[in-house]
DNA sequence: ACACCTAATAGACGACTGGTCTATTATCAA
DNA sequence: TTGATAATAGACCAGTCGTCTATTAGGTGT
């Protein structure tokens, strides 16, 4: 089958099924199985589970990093707009999943930051990269005189894509895409409002 | 033991384990040995460990519920106060806790929302009750004069509550309050804010 | 063409945990 | 003592991760 091509089946399916059930709740046999991968390859490829999640959780982020550059760096666009593009595009793209799953990133934050400081550390890491680069959005609008200036870019983009993972996880639940419809409308009218003066 | 003790005891040490490790990921047999309790004990208590696990929501449900109640309800101060007083006291809840852990509600929304529809329902239904506290709450602020009118309460409820959920989970993930502190300070400048007048 | 070495696969196996169920014992009232 | 039910004990098997040995495939050097 190919070294890289085997691999990347196991990531794939292992993704999928984790993306769906969670990293727990996955069994290593399922996703072989889905994968049409024997056991005795899994060893081969990763030194153990734990090994295998986080290069599972590698292959998400590399997706969503893609999709934060791809929307929030595109400089055709003003800053603001950018940032509503990200938003709606994964709007777009859970409905596409009929609001299953959420963000994976989000799932396993939730379920492994104390279960597993190596986990703990990636996400965070993934994490802190995406709020970098909403901070730059809101740091460029600040430039371009459509926000107030007086906002702290950094603590913002935390309270924007924190508030937009809560509102993910409401959608789960409530499997409606009100919640992420919600966030958005207060976020732009609030914060993201130019005549909006925040006293820190 | 008797009947609700030992009952009790297994849904407290379920509880509790449940909080640290998730659902899937808390075996019956830990519980048990736990709470002191032989295995076979536990399906005289419980038809299944779904049902097990629907009564444990419902515990995590009792004591949220029972803080929101004293808190969001608190007549003797002003709606936004009680606000952030309720805010404060899980800011403190989950520093006595390490910062581990987090939300009970939120972890079992997190994992369980696409694996079990009684699950989803239940922490469905407890989520509108917080939610509807909060709305409550918003409502008393507007007839108080303390913020904009033209905020929608019940959509302000849900934004806030989900960007609360989202902060906790940010706040497992980096092992800090930050996220908390952060949350409480831009909506209470923004959205919270009576200068603030959102263009629906 | 042949030997050789490593890359990769195959799958049995171990020790353990998972949830579930039936058979049995303890408890207590009539 | 009898009967009913509260409670326990432990068997059961499918599933868990991880290890290990045996085998095959692919490519290189001569």
């Amino acid at each position: 089958m190919g070294k890289t091509c085997t691999k990347d089946m196991i990531l794939f399916k292992g993704a999928q099924l984790i993306h769906e059930k969670g990293f727990n709740n996955t069994g290593l046999q399922e996703i072989l199985r889905e994968a049409g991968v024997p056991k005795g390859s899994f060893y081969f490829y990763f030194k153990n589970k734990e090994d295998f999640g986080l290069q599972v959780t590698d292959w998400f982020a590399s997706f969503i990093l893609h999709m934060a550059d791809k929307y929030l760096c595109d400089t055709g666009l003003p800053p603001l707009s950018r940032l509503e593009r990200f938003f709606d595009f994964y709007l777009q793209h859970f409905e596409n999943m009929n609001l299953r799953c959420g963000c994976p990133i989000g799932n396993l934050m939730q379920e492994m930051s104390d279960l597993s400081e190596p986990f703990r550390e990636k996400i965070s890491t993934i994490y802190d990269k995406i709020c970098s680069l909403i901070q730059t959005c809101i740091a460029d609008a600040q430039q371009a005189g459509d926000i107030s200036p007086h906002i702290d870019a950094f603590e913002a983009a935390q309270y924007i894509f924190d508030s937009w993972e809560g509102a993910v996880m409401h959608m789960k639940l409530a499997k409606s895409t009100y919640p992420l419809i919600t966030f958005k409308k207060i976020l732009f009218a609030t914060l993201l409002n130019h005549h909006v003066q925040p006293d820190a």
